[in-house]
DNA sequence: TTTATCCGTTTTGAATACATTATGCTGCCG
DNA sequence: CGGCAGCATAATGTATTCAAAACGGATAAA
């Protein structure tokens, strides 16, 4: 919530750390798309000027998780479906290619780390059924899995448009939303022969497989929220009332 | 070099306007990569006091053109061979994803269009020679021809992207270097074909083109380049003297 | 000769002050 | 009663000021 607060005589705040604590709270909800970002509060707020702030804000306008009007402010982004669907289909394709330029050069141990990785998932899965306390470890594995694959191909540019996609809200695999056991199966089975063909040194059918992956459980994804669009997109006005989210004056 | 110095008495400056200026300087070479952006002189020479350059180069340092170090300011990136070699290679794929976009609901005028531009590329080849004076006119022509594949695609994402790329001074068509009739011609063909093929929707083809495309043209930039680094590269120490432009390594 | 350190200068980063633009209300007019 | 002009307020954008960090050179010691 409002845990911006900075401790009194603590090491002066860097307008980067307010990139990072903005973020955070826009991924975490904090901050709800198409809320007003006003200068003067959320300075106040996180105890410092207007001057870094702004620049934080231009920062994340940049980045593309704030909009920003000239004369009209900042604003948390609002993601639409389209955007979502969009990005999803990007994301795909960028980790494919990920898949095809890390088969040339990956090595031994990267591979390992890779069965290593997927080792860990059937670990979470073996009890057969869904439980929540796997969740958090299943998703950070996840994380990691496609972190590895995007980051060993080797292309700064590559790398950082993932990235970029990768801090879209919904458009993330931090975010998969998982239901249905069978589903989060498939999808993990996907992970195995994706390690398989990289240890084979074959890109194109790693690159296939995770195409296929990326879009199937993007598309799950973006099915269950549009069933419940009020949890995840922003035109719904939060249901706990006016006093939800109310900042200290 | 300092062609910014504004007019008396104009519209005021917005930070916006600052950004388009620098990034203008900074693609046509008049700040050149690895130049330090001393804030002081180049609000002076600008016209503008440090807190909207701040802005319009902290907008510059995300979107990749120039480079920022906390408490050591900003300078013009530099760009490795091996960063260009990446960013064509990335660029090539997401023109060819957005060909295969594009083929899904391009429109008859659209085609057309392509059309057009191929036919204003005949007309200036038409002569047998690479001319001085038509250099201008066919690289608006190229600009178009790649624009309007990569915006009718449709997804802002891909755009964004291919625009970020078509932002770094060599791995855009913008700066393509022609040297070689033959190979011109031969990429005029390339556009020919991808527009016959996207006429006839089909985005594979116009797909494999296209990378093709993109990478034929921009492998023969980098070599050129990498014959004559020094006019194009910073990382060429200038050997004529102490002088020029030292940078401590 | 080389290296380390101190101190003044320069430059950056943040805070404050000022100007400009948008916003919202009141009151008048049609 | 609806709509618009005008003013008061608030919020943003820019300029200026202040503080902290980095740079550079001179000096002194090894």
């Amino acid at each position: 919530m409002q845990d911006f607060v900075r401790e009194e005589g603590q090491p002066p705040v860097t307008s980067e750390q307010l990139v990072a604590q903005l973020r955070e709270a826009i991924l975490c909800g904090t901050l709800r798309p198409g809320d007003r970002l006003h200068q003067d509060r959320l300075a106040e707020e996180m105890g410092v000027s207007r001057t870094p702030l702004r620049t934080a804000l231009t920062t994340l306008a940049q980045a593309g998780l704030v909009r920003y009007e000239t004369n009209r402010g900042f604003r948390v982004r609002e993601f639409s479906m389209s955007d979502l669907r969009h990005g999803l289909r990007v994301r795909a394709e960028l980790e494919a290619l990920a898949c095809r330029l890390f088969a040339l050069h990956i090595t031994d141990a990267e591979v390992e780390h890779l069965h290593d990785l997927v080792r860990q998932g059937d670990a979470l899965l073996a009890c057969g059924t869904l439980r929540p306390e796997t969740q958090v470890p299943y998703r950070q594995m996840n994380v990691e899995f496609h972190g590895t694959i995007y980051r060993g191909a080797g292309n700064p540019w590559l790398q950082s448009f993932i990235e970029q996609l990768h801090s879209v809200p919904l458009v993330s695999d931090r975010i998969a939303i998982w239901e249905d056991y069978a589903d989060v199966v498939r999808s993990h089975d996907d992970h195995r022969r994706i390690a398989d063909a990289l240890g084979q040194r074959d890109g194109e059918r790693a690159a296939r497989i995770m195409l296929e992956h990326v879009s199937f459980v993007g598309a799950g994804t973006l099915t269950r929220v549009s069933q419940f669009p009020d949890e995840f997109l922003p035109p719904a006005e939060a249901p706990g009332g006016p006093g939800a989210r109310r900042r200290p004056s």
